[in-house]
This record gives C-alpha cells, structure tokens and sequence, in this order.
DNA sequence: AGAAAAAGTTTACGCGGGCAAAGTTTCTGT
DNA sequence: ACAGAAACTTTGCCCGCGTAAACTTTTTCT
C-alpha cells in the first residue's frame, strides 16, 4: 500500500490510470471491462485497498445487494442453525446478509421490516413468528419488497414458502413409537406460537387414526418462547397428576422435549426404551442440544439444508426477476427420523 | 397517509411548512428544534410518513450511527442472550446495531470487520474468538475505529475491556466443590481457543494451592468449536480410562459440562450430589440450557447484563469523545455460584 | 487491411441530505 | 418595551458514486 491517501473513486481511477466511469464499471461486475484494464484496476488494488463508499453507491441504486434475514429468536439455537447456513448462501451469492431476530415479539417483527425497509433490501427472507405475527403489516411489506418465507407459513403471504412437512415427519416418528411400544400422547402448549404446532396436531390425530389409535393430547399453560421453563415446570404437574395414558410422550418440539425430560428426571422417572425405563419421550425438530440430553432425544430432524437452500435460491430468482410472477411457491420437505435413547 | 408522494426531505419540508436545514436538524435531534417547529414536523409525519434515506444520510455524515456487535459463534446460546442484551441497549440509546457472528473462524472475525468498516461504525462491540483471532489486524482496526471488546481479551487492542474475573469465580466454585465433598479435577480441552480457559486454570490451580490440595487437570483432545461433541466423546474416554483422581470434575465451561454429563449418562454413572451418585459435575457460565440437564448443572453464572451494559456504556461514551483517551479501561466482573443439583 | 463492434474516455447531471454563512424572525429576560 | 439570544430561513456547495450521451480508441472478424 502507497502514502497516496484515496477518498474516493475519482481519486483511485487516477492512480490506476483508467476513467472513473469504467472503474465503476468495474466495480459493479469485474468482466464487464477488458482484461487488460480489469488488471490495471486490480493492480492498482492491491497497491491502495480502495473501496467504493456503500453508502454512495445505494443511494443511487433501485435494488442494493442486500438481503435481509429475519428470524423468529436468535436464542433459538434452531433458528441460530439455520440463519447460519443461509447467511453462508447469501453471501456465496454476491450479496450481504442482514441478519435480525425479533425476539418472539410482532413488534420487533415490524420494527425489524421497517427497519429493512429503509436500507431497502434487494430481498427478504422471512421467517415469521407465526400466529403472533401481524399478518397485515407482514403482507403490506412483502407486496413492496421481494419476500421469501421459511420455517413457518402465513397463507398467501411473500412470492414462497419453504418448510418442513409437519404431516410426515409427524406421521413417520408416530409410526414408529407405535411400531416399537405404546402409542404415544401428544404434549404441546394450549396456546402455541408458531403454526407449525397446529399443523403437527392434525398430523398427529391423522396418524392415529390411520393406525386405528385413539389421539390424546396433553395441553399445557404457559405463553411466550420460554419452552423448556414451561414443560419443566407444568411437565412435573402432568407427571404427577398421571395425566399420561401410555408411557410415551410426543413433544410437539424439542425445546418441550427438554423441558419435559428434566421434569422426568427430578421425578425420578428413568426415560428410554430400555428395560427398567417406565416413560418414552420423543421431540422434533433435532434441536443441537437433543443429542446431548440424558438419555439422547428421539426425534424428527428437519431438512435445513434443504429449507436454507430453497429458500435463498427462490429469494434470488425473485430479485433477477422484473415483475413478481403470480403463482406463489410452496413446498415441504420430508424430515428424517432421528433414532436415540429417549423412545 | 395522504396522497402526495414525498420522494425526499426537500418535499417533506415543503408539507410541514419548515424549511429544509430545520427539518434536518430535527430527524439529526429532535430536541434540537423549537417545540412548536417539532410539532408541525410531527404533525407532517403522521400524514406522509416520510423518513430520510439511510444512505444519503449516511455518505455526509463522519460518524454514522450503526454499531457493530461482533460475536465469535451466534449458534452458541451464551452469545446469543449477550448478543441480544447488548442490541437492546443498543437500541435505546438511539443506535443502531449491526450483529455479525464469526462462526468461530477468524477468517471470518476479520471478514466481519472489513464489512463492518465500509459501513462506517460509530464504534465496534467485539467478543474476539480469542487465541484463535488474528491480534494484529484486530488491533489495527481497533485503532482506527472506537472499539470494545468483551468476554475475551486481547491484550493492549480496543479501548477496553469487560469480562468476568475467572480468578474469583473458579476461586468460588472450587472452594464449594471442596467444602461440599471431594476436590474436583479440572476438565478441558488441550488446546482451548478462548484465552478464559487459561485463565480458568491459572485460577484452578491458584484455587487448590490455597487450600493446601493437590491440583489434577484432565485435558482432552479436539479443536472446534463443538464443545459438547468433543467432551461427550473423550469423556467416555476419560471415565473408561479411570482418569479421575476424585469424584468431582469442574469442567472449564458449561459446555464441555453438557457433553461430560452425556458421557455420564451413557455409562451409567449417577451424577450428582445426592447419595447413590457417584460422580460430581460442575461446569461454568450457566449456559442457557444448564438448567434442564438431568441432573441440573451447577455453575456459574456469569455476569451478563454488568458486562453488556458496562460494554456499551463505554463504547457510547467512546463515540462521544473526540479524542480517544490513553488509558485502556478494564473491568472484570464476579460471577454467582448456582447450585443445581450435579455437584 | 479495413470496417464494424466493443470498450474506454470526457463531460455532465442527479441522488438525498449534511453543513456553513448570512440574513430574518421569534423568543427570552429585565 | 427593548436588546440580545435563540431559532429559523435562504442560499449554495459538497459528499461519492451511478449513469447517460457523445466521442475516441482498441479489438475483432471477414
């Protein structure tokens, strides 16, 4: 690096000795200009390290390269997964993630688009709190900018949505607690967040009707995305109220799972489907954490890779795009099961 | 909302009926402009909800108001709760935070604070990756832009420090691990990327000298950053192997706790502190989910909320002088013995 | 080699606001 | 009521880059 202080792209098409308009050009796509000046520019690079102000440039740009990422709670070790490798994709693409969580509130939610909104992404990748999302305001932003749905869906809402198949994996961890002992119970909170637990329901009454079983399902209080605290503590009043009909327990997620086998556990409860073990508690989503629960937690591992890599791929497909095409794009993924020690 | 479009202030101002500089003199403080001015401006907002472009705001002004919050691995629960503390206090203080996540790499550390320099920060909240980071360019960014770090230090870089005081608080756990029964062996890994683990044994070993014992560190082998999965697999290991001298461990974090308890578990060896067990676990920074292993882990609980307020206060404070003082600020803060049942 | 095509240069303007200077109006305090 | 301070208005330039138009140079191809 020379002494020559560069403050701005006048400057810098100076000393590499081409006009600032091409060396714009440049900076906007590297072959769009000969070869022999793309190596002059990069020449004159690596002597100064000039960047080209970000603020200067969006100002004058319809569409910036920015993305943004909105998750649900970024304490969610789930949703912290799965930003990651969305993040990685983003910026494989050329573009520059921006990653918010609302915090499992609809105003952050909000806040969090409007902010988006005033650095005016090139797209959005959403994923929704779900029932406690404003669906409204949700809809209104994604009608103004390219948005992309993940996780959770809000019918009608953004050009696609991209999640799991709660029926199936619902139906394939079912079958299997059936298969290999008593039918499970299903545990969810009375007055769940996120769609996803609605959605998990039905495929639960839905599976035990095929397999000829009577569903029960066990609802416990609680409110807000403080899962564990709630299944460990309403856990211990459905372990001891003997509000279970069967051994096994189908947590309608992990973080509940947890919670719920914590509970067993100060009850003294053994957990596992090894003899001696009096209760079989299975999850879904294979939360990071489940693999190092005592015993290991039975559970459904959703296709992140997948979901991540739909999603961003449809978010960019819809930038490239000049006007929205009609039809929205919706598809589920099937979830793999995940066999451990807990059922 | 009326119909007239407003494309930028100079329109905005021509509606509220205040002249252009006025106006943004009031988006740049409010408090700045005379109350009945305000309120004409205020009155035009609710009607043409207009906001000045980030972008152009952004190119005039030196400092702009975005801070950087860079963690070394968002998918680690601990830096996501002290991530999402410090946006908050971010946000209150009229800011506005950028949060980027190292992934552990210090590839991407750097990464995080190129991008973070052509936005311009105000100043930068860091949590370096620590012995992993490359100090030198760290260190030349911190020069050039107000910085902080926190969590982990690297010695003499940013304009401060604020951490816990691993001295006092492995001094803490271990007196109540020998005063409660055996003395612990200390758990970690042989190469640790975060310099608290250092200190951590420094402590240890500091700790056991006072009170006239003999110390015994187990090391176990693995790089990364997947804590759980290297002690849960050198754990069985070390229990097989007999590597205990007592029946009390004190793992350097809570997470190679989590793993060790699942090793545990798998050999079936009771962990805990009743009668019937056999083996005593303690771990240290009351991870998140530490408080639904079975049994629950007693640790330590870090600090949090002292170290992000104190982070941000003193960045806040930092943007706010002109000239940076020349001393380096550091302050380390007591963590909370949290008994739970593993030890 | 000669001509068309491609790429680069000059020149000029615009984006949306920050900011400074000079002048005008409105607000304080006595 | 009046002076001085405080706040506001006008005017005008600047930031750093995108981009268009018109023209010149280089490349490519028959």
């Amino acid at each position: 690096m020379s002494g020559a202080k560069i403050r701005n792209m006048e400057d810098f098409a100076a000393v590499s000795g081409i006009s600032r308009p091409t060396v714009s050009k440049y900076f906007n796509n590297p072959d769009s200009v000969r070869k022999s000046t793309r190596f002059k520019i990069e020449a004159a690079l690596e002597r100064y390290d000039y960047r080209p102000n970000i603020y200067a440039i969006n100002q004058n740009r319809r569409r910036t390269k920015n993305i943004g990422l909105v998750v649900p709670n970024l304490t969610d070790p789930f949703f912290a997964a799965i930003a990651r490798t969305m993040e990685g994709l983003i910026v494989g693409a050329g573009y520059n993630p921006l990653l918010l969580s609302s915090h499992g509130g609809p105003e952050q939610e909000i806040a969090n688009l409007e902010s988006l909104r005033s650095i005016k992404p090139a797209g959005v990748l959403l994923a929704p709190l779900g029932r406690a999302s404003w669906s409204d305001d949700v809809a209104q932003f994604a009608s103004e900018i390219p948005t992309v749905l993940f996780d959770s869906n809000l019918d009608g809402v953004g050009a696609a949505f991209f999640g799991s198949d709660n029926a199936q994996s619902i139906g394939l961890i079912v079958e299997y607690l059936c298969r290999s002992g008593e039918p499970p119970s299903l545990l969810e909170m009375k007055t769940p967040i996120n769609p996803n637990a609605n959605r998990r329901r039905r495929a639960y009454f839905a599976a035990m009707e095929r397999l000829g079983l009577e569903p029960h399902v066990v609802q416990i209080d609680g409110t807000g995305w403080d899962f564990e605290e709630i299944s460990y503590t309403e856990g211990q009043r459905v372990l001891e109220g003997g509000q279970l009909r069967t051994n096994t327990v189908l947590c309608s997620n992990d973080r509940l799972a947890i919670g719920f086998l914590a509970a067993a556990y100060d009850q003294g409860i053994r957990v596992g489907r090894e003899a001696g073990c009096s209760l079989r508690i299975a999850g879904h989503d294979d939360h990071p954490f489940s693999r190092y629960t005592c015993p290991g937690l039975t559970t459904i591992s959703q296709d992140y890779d997948s979901i991540g890599a739909r999603s961003v791929e449809a978010i960019l497909k819809l930038i490239g795009e000049d006007e929205p095409s009609e039809t929205r794009e919706e598809a589920l993924f099937d979830g793999r099961l995940v066999m451990r020690k807990s059922a």
